[in-house]
DNA sequence: TCAAAAATCACTCTAAAGTATGAGGGCATT
DNA sequence: AATGCCCTCATACTTTAGAGTGATTTTTGA
C-alpha cells in the first residue's frame, strides 16, 4: 500500500489522532490558565471524560453502519390464475383468426348481440354478421355458443 | 413517575454514572501511587481519553435501537381454476334455479342449441324453450351466451 | 407499387332463439 | 284437500342469428 492511499483510507483515524492532540494540547493551556480552582483537577478530568465519551458516542454513529433489523413479512396474495391471461398466437395464427374478429369474438364472449357488438365497434350489424360467418368458418363451428366454448378452451379469450 | 421505574428505566445511564464514579477513584489512587512518573500527567490524561472513548463507543453500541426495516414480501398464491369445480349452492338457492334448469344450462354453456339440449334430455324442444325462457328470467338476463357467462362468473357451471 | 388480406356494407332467406300464454301431471308441504 | 313448485308440452308470434352471395374500401406486406 502506497502512503497516499494509506492516508485516504484511514482518514477518519488520522483526524482522530490529530484531534486528540489538539484537545490535550487546549487543556494542557487551559491548566496553565484556570489553576487558580481548587477542585480543578475533578472538573478537569470530568470534562476531559464527557468530551471524549461524547467523541466516542460520535466515532461510532459515524463509523459504524447503521443497524438495519429487516423484518421480512410474507403476505399472501390470492391471484385468480385466469388473470394471468396469455392469448394463445399460435392457435389464432392457425386458425387464421383476424384482429378485428378476435374483437367480435370478446363481446361475443361477454353475452352481446350482433346489434351491441355493431353499437360497441361503431361499425353496421351487417359487418359483425360477416365477422362472424368467418369466424365459425375458421374456427369450425356452428354457434356463437360454441364458438365461445372453444375459444375459451383454446385461450383465444380470457 | 414511581421510583422503582425510574431506576429500571434509566438502568444504563446509572450503571455508566456509577462506573464514572468508580474509575474517577481509581485515577485518584493510582495518582497517588504512581506520581513518580516524568510524564505521569500526559499518560493519565492520554489513558482517560482512551478510556473514555472505549466506553462512548461500548455505550453507543449498546444503546442504539436498531432501525427496523419492513419489507412486506407480497407472495403471490395462483389458484387453480380447474381445480375441483364446486357449485355454488347458495346463488343457485339465491335465483331459485332448480335442477333441470341447471342441466340445460350446463349444455348450453357446452355450445348445444335448444334442439340438440331436447334430443339428449329426451324432451321436446318446446319444453327446453320454456326451461330456458324461466333461467333468463331467473338469472335477469336476455340471451343464452348472457346466461352462460353470468352463469361461469356465479360458479353456476364449471 | 401492386396484389393479397382484412374490414366494411348490403340484401335475401332460413333457422334458431326468445316471448307470451296456457295447460296438465307429479310431488311435497301445510 | 289445497297450495305451490317443478317438469312437461303446446301454439303463436317476434327477434336474432346464421348462410350465401357480392361488392367497395383500407391496410399491409412483398
Amino acid at each position: 500500500m502506497t502512503l497516499p492511499t494509506f492516508f485516504s483510507k484511514n482518514k477518519v483515524i488520522l483526524a482522530y489522532g490529530i484531534s486528540l492532540a489538539v484537545l490535550l494540547f487546549l487543556l494542557k493551556w487551559l491548566e496553565l490558565r484556570f489553576i487558580i480552582f481548587d477542585h480543578a483537577f475533578e472538573i478537569y478530568i470530568g470534562a476531559i471524560a464527557i468530551i471524549f465519551t461524547a467523541l466516542g458516542i460520535w466515532l461510532t454513529l459515524k463509523l459504524t453502519k447503521p443497524k438495519v433489523k429487516t423484518i421480512i413479512v410474507e403476505k399472501e396474495i390470492y391471484i385468480n390464475s385466469n388473470d394471468a391471461f396469455c392469448l394463445n398466437e399460435k392457435e389464432v395464427a392457425k386458425l387464421g383468426v383476424s384482429k378485428r374478429e378476435l374483437e367480435v369474438l370478446q363481446l361475443m364472449a361477454q353475452g352481446f348481440s350482433n346489434g351491441e357488438i355493431a353499437e360497441r365497434l361503431f361499425v353496421s350489424l351487417h359487418t359483425i354478421k360477416t365477422h362472424t360467418s368467418n369466424l365459425f368458418e375458421k374456427m369450425d363451428v356452428k354457434r356463437r355458443t360454441q364458438a365461445v366454448e372453444k375459444a375459451k378452451r383454446l385461450s383465444l379469450i380470457a
